[in-house]
DNA sequence: TCCTCATTTCAATGGTTGTTGAATTGTAGG
DNA sequence: CCTACAATTCAACAACCATTGAAATGAGGA
């Protein structure tokens, strides 16, 4: 990922509305939410939520589809992971045992194989 | 980490000149830079620096010390460990295997000890 | 102590961003 | 085709953020 773009979403995360809707779309998971739904589990309007939400698609972190007459948004995962990564190239770079117990608390252990993970 | 304190944490990340110095600083390793050396290298006048570490280490991302007439800032690698747990808790909580991979991208394998990496 | 260097603070300015409500586009059903 | 509905666009305004240069602070060395 490219510093410009990782900027973007780091902008895009850095508003109280935004962030809301990203974490708001991450729990509703791959089947996304309508704008207007968005709009009012967020409490803004519809026009504001439409700013905000043509935002963080440019920010690569939602993707947007239409359905009838609604138009569905859901989080972009790849857009995620990737800044994600990005940042941890940033920090862990040379340093990989100071990131480490990031990766537990996060419950995102890759590679485990000695125990099942639990949600 | 609080929603609102990642929030600063991606506001001060969002800004050419303040994720240069993180990336500058987490380079440096915990020796850090000096407030002057950070200008030149990032090319911005002393008081512009001044501005954007005051707002950097308010965000948590880095941290200062004085030495002698100077003022040295390293990064906070407990802060942006921090922030990666935030990031992950919302791209992975229920999805892990999606954010697996970023983890390999990013050379960041917990307790794997078989390598050094070499900048 | 006095002087110097490193950094910060301050006030002013220009630029960017968020919010609002009205008007517009586009989709589907009667 | 006409109406209703979902969402976006637009213009205007307020609020916030970044940059600049000058002045102030604060630590050390002579």
């Amino acid at each position: 990922m490219e510093e410009r773009q990782a900027r973007t979403a780091f902008a895009a995360l850095s508003q109280e509305t935004r962030l809301r809707i990203v974490r708001l779309l991450v729990r509703a998971g791959p089947d996304g939410m309508a704008a207007g739904a968005i709009a009012e589990a967020v409490a803004v309007s519809p026009s504001n939520v439409s700013f905000h939400l043509k935002d963080l698609e440019h920010a690569g972190m939602i993707v947007p589809r239409r359905e009838a007459r609604s138009i569905i948004y859901s989080a972009d995962f790849n857009g995620l992971r990737d800044l994600i990564a990005f940042l941890m190239k940033d920090c862990c770079a040379g340093h990989p045992e100071i990131c480490a117990p990031a990766l537990a608390e996060a419950q995102c252990r890759p590679f485990t194989t000695k125990k099942k993970a639990r949600a």
